[in-house]
DNA sequence: GCCGTTTTCGGCCCGACTGTTTTCAGTCG
């Protein structure tokens, strides 16, 4: 098992013991084991086997046994034991404002729950409430997730289900019989979230047995079962997956048809209809006869349309854009120059400033920026002005070595009054200023817009990290008018940030087209915490690309020389 | 469950806020 599924396995159990009320302390550490292992720079596989897994901070002899059963067998005999006593799905119990591990586990005892169904109807009838200690704005707050829960996508986030989808895919290649696979569905579209994740496989000949038995063997899977002509598994994670087998011949207009989503599906098939065609799943008909289709390009030809990229087939304006001519050329991980958006250990990042520029340098960055968090955010060791001026120092003495180049900055909180953090004249010497909220979410819509907006009129500022500080699956965005942010935006000549961790994928997609149209500068930064998850770049990639970005209209896609301009420039504009 | 120049128990990142009480536990960033 890779470091990722071991973090995602602890951290399902910390929620699991959180619902059973366990110790508080004991929930933390296995959640704090979790978090130090998608931040280890190297797999977990080597430090057992140099037996160096109780040098991670955290883990102890409890921990280290339980993480080398996941990485030896792939399995966890306390996992699937509490999965057993409490049913999974009331792990989103945990996602309820106002809900943390204590009431959680209340809940869970009071009401003898087994489903979330029944927390639905016990807050319904009021029983909620006249639970000890907590009431009626509890309940409320119950009631009203209820009500939200059809807006909120279900579904674990992409950090979870791109690499379970590579990891199962590498082992199918391996089966010989199969000839070709590829990523379907949600993942291969790049939604933020996914359900499922389906993967669709052209076989040499029908050999699902011995397939069955094969995957049956594949690390962190709990059982198989075979339907028609897919396969599906529960896996460690909690996230399902799903293996269609074609043969060859049908494999593309499979593929297509599986990757979705139904609306492009629909629009194909309506657009072949008025050509004289028939698209069925698998193949393309002319009056009876079957055309021979070799790839999905060949059917978008077919049709008369360019290749429609998997992430733009949301079934809106794509089919008429294709027809037009008119498809954007999407930005691409390589264009990507830079990361203007990383902690380092001087706040609460893991890695020393050195590191990161190595690592960086290594990913063919030409520069990045060191933006630690600002005094008054304290449980993230924000920087007091003395250490900032220190950290700059340090850098200036840096920029004398081998490696890219390194940016001053600062990640500055937004004070609820839209001042920011820092004192001006400091904001006015670093190099890359991103604005963010971390505090005083439950401002309203017209005081948090007053207030970011008062931040973007700062001539400091250069960026606003996270506009709407929604992290997926556990926490909403704040109220705020985008739309007035983006307005705000262009007129300040500010740019947004793209996040593009996997929890986080803010500026949100809906926002994207609106941001484009309107000419505002976009950065898609990591906001990275460790070398490692450097690499989320690529979701906030794929969520550039179905926004229909180009390079053009990424900040941190120009060469260095460029944006420094860029960015001196927007100050002079602004002061 | 982890950790230890307060070492084998008794703490556990810090501090504001808030809902439920009546002196504070739990949540949240």
């Amino acid at each position: 098992m890779d470091n990722w599924e071991v973090a995602a396995a602890l951290e399902r159990m910390a929620g699991l013991l959180a619902l059973k009320g366990e110790n508080s302390f004991k929930v933390r550490a296995y959640s704090q084991a979790a978090r130090r292992i998608i931040r280890l720079p190297g797999p977990l596989a080597d430090l057992i086997e140099g037996g160096r897994l109780e040098e991670i901070p955290g883990v102890g002899r409890a921990l280290s046994a339980k993480i080398r059963e996941l990485v030896g067998t792939g399995r966890s005999t306390l996992l699937a034991r509490l999965e057993e006593e409490i049913a999974p799905e009331l792990l989103t119990l945990l996602s309820i404002p106002g809900v943390g591990h204590r009431t959680a586990g209340k809940l869970v005892e009071q009401l003898n729950l087994e489903s979330l169904e029944q927390l639905k109807q016990a807050a319904l009838r009021g029983e909620v409430a006249r639970l000890p200690g907590l009431g009626e704005v509890l309940q409320q707050n119950v009631i009203e997730f209820f009500q939200r829960a059809g807006d909120v996508r279900e579904g674990f986030h992409r950090g979870v289900a791109l690499p379970l989808a590579v990891q199962v895919q590498e082992f199918l290649k391996r089966f010989p019989t199969v000839l070709e696979s590829a990523f379907a569905g949600e993942v291969r579209r790049g939604t933020e979230t996914a359900t499922e994740v389906v993967i669709a496989a052209a076989l040499r000949e029908r050999s699902p047995e011995d397939l069955g038995k094969y995957l049956l063997q594949m690390p962190g899977i709990s059982s198989l079962r075979q339907e028609g002509d897919s396969y599906h598994l529960e896996t460690l994670v909690g996230l399902p997956v799903r293996i269609a087998f074609f043969p060859p011949a049908e494999y593309p207009l499979r593929l297509l048809w599986l990757t979705g989503s139904p609306g492009h599906w629909r629009a194909l098939q309506e657009r072949a209809a008025k050509r004289g065609l028939q698209l069925r799943e698998g193949t393309l008909f002319q009056g009876e006869s079957p055309l021979n289709i070799g790839s999905e390009a060949d059917l978008y030809r077919q049709l008369g349309l360019s290749h429609i990229a998997p992430e733009l087939r949301e079934g809106d304006d794509e089919i008429a854009a294709a027809a037009a001519g008119k498809l954007p050329r999407l930005v691409e991980l390589p264009h990507i120059r830079g990361d203007l958006h990383i902690h380092s250990h001087w706040s609460d990042g893991s890695a020393a400033i050195e590191e990161i520029r190595e690592a960086a340098t290594a990913r063919g960055y030409q520069y990045i920026a060191i933006t630690d968090h600002s005094p008054s955010l304290k449980i993230a060791g924000g920087l007091t002005v003395e250490r900032l001026l220190r950290q700059m120092e340090l850098i200036r003495e840096l920029r004398r070595e081998e490696g890219c180049y390194i940016f001053t900055g600062a990640e500055v909180d937004i004070l609820s009054d839209g001042s920011l953090d820092l004192p001006d004249e400091i904001l006015g010497e670093l190099e890359m200023v991103i604005a963010s909220v971390h505090s005083n979410f439950r401002q309203s819509r017209s005081e948090m817009t007053a207030r970011i907006c008062r931040a973007m009129e700062h001539p400091a500022v250069h960026l606003i990290g996270h506009p709407t500080g929604r992290l997926i699956g556990s926490r909403g965005a704040y109220q705020v008018d985008v739309e007035r942010l983006i307005e705000k935006a262009v007129e300040t000549g500010t740019a947004l940030e793209i996040n593009a961790s996997p929890q986080r994928l803010d500026l949100t997609e809906e926002y994207l087209g609106t941001a484009r149209r309107r000419g505002v500068r976009l950065a898609v930064n990591t906001d990275a915490h460790s070398t490692a998850t450097l690499g989320d770049m690529i979701y906030g990639i794929t969520a550039a690309r179905r926004g229909w970005l180009e390079r053009g209209d990424l900040l941190n896609t120009l060469p260095l020389a460029q944006l420094q301009e860029t960015l001196q420039e927007k100050r002079r504009r602004k002061g």
